[in-house]
DNA sequence: CACTCGTGGGG
DNA sequence: TCCCCAAGAGT
């Protein structure tokens, strides 16, 4: 065991992604905000584009916590799931610090299980290990799983962890799950893991995967017009929490002009929108803009798609 | 346990 | 064009 944590240690200090600037703070929010970022998100997203302009707007958390729910969500524009800005703000209201111990992390709102470890692990240096999507796949391909139950996967991870060095060890894991053991064409060869782990053979077995239907949706979208400004309302439901959007129907709308039509993919459906702009006499919605005020509130990517379809019929009249 | 919840990149 | 997949959490 201590010869494969010096195998990963080493890996790690000549190909591990050390750069990463929240792999370079000891301030524990940073940490968090990155963890939180990271879910179900890209790298060089978060790098890019979210990270850095976030943390220039709210330095602490502190700061965090005595902002409106909606700048938090305009920082937050683009990078999807939404909830978690919203749990983010939240767990900022709650707490200035964030506390150590991984039973007190798991209780704030938008801090799982991972979360919470990777928290203990990367700003307060705890010896447990995290689960993310790397380290899972990692796993289920050492220890020959296809089908693992969670708890099963904490069992191998607490098993295998770096007690001695756990930053290293687990930053180390998600470097090589994200550019060694990939979900297809593993480089087993290049792998410190390698003379442990038993799927070798055949790494693409290791964990099943699931395939799931994607229905398609069809809505009728009608965006209001009045004085030259038009209507948007803010979104209550979970989905899409906070942002505002255009008007949805299910059937057509009468007395509109059809302005075209707006497709977009989201995970478990896709939406195919007709669009149509319906000028009103009288004002009827409750909130009209202007463009220059639409680009102050955050808006969903269809919503962004359908602005710019209106924006190019506007154009050619 | 299965489903919801966004978006962008890569094959 | 389509499908898979990403530093998951909440219900």
């Amino acid at each position: 065991m201590k010869k494969l944590h010096r195998n990963i240690h080493n890996w790690y200090q000549h190909h591990g992604r050390q750069t990463l600037p929240w792999r370079n703070t000891d301030e524990p929010y940073y940490i968090y905000l990155s963890e939180v970022m990271l879910q179900q998100t890209q790298v060089k997203t978060v790098y890019e584009r979210y990270y850095f302009p976030f943390i220039e707007r709210f330095p602490t958390l502190k700061e965090l916590g005595e902002s409106k729910l909606d700048d938090v969500l305009k920082m937050w524009e683009g990078l999807g799931y939404y909830n978690r800005a919203k749990n983010l703000h939240k767990t900022a209201t709650l707490v200035h610090e964030l506390p150590s111990d991984i039973e007190e992390l798991i209780k704030l709102p938008g801090i799982g299980k991972n979360t919470a470890h990777a928290i203990a692990a990367f700003a307060f240096h705890q010896p447990v290990p995290i689960m993310e999507a790397n380290v899972k796949r990692i796993l289920c391909r050492i220890y020959k799983l296809k089908t693992p139950t969670e708890k099963e996967l904490w069992e191998y991870a607490y098993r295998l962890v770096d007690r001695d060095n756990p930053f290293d060890y687990n930053q180390a894991m998600m470097d090589i799950g994200a550019t060694i053991c990939l979900p297809k064409n593993a480089q087993c060869n290049l792998c410190p893991l390698e003379s442990i782990c038993q799927g070798k053979v055949d790494p693409g077995l290791y964990p099943m995967k699931k395939k799931r239907l994607v229905p398609t949706r069809e809505e009728h979208i009608v965006i209001h017009s009045y004085n030259d400004r038009l209507s948007l309302s803010q979104r209550s439901g979970k989905f899409l929490h906070g942002l505002w959007g255009f008007e949805s129907m299910e059937v057509p709308p009468c007395a509109a002009e059809y302005l075209g039509e707006v497709s977009h993919a989201y995970t478990h459906f896709k939406l195919n929108c007709k669009v149509y702009l319906y000028y009103e006499s009288s004002p009827e919605q409750i909130h009209y803009f202007n463009l220059d005020e639409i680009r102050e509130l955050a808006i969903s990517k269809v919503d962004e798609k359908i602005l710019k379809l209106l924006e190019k019929t506007i154009e050619t009249l």
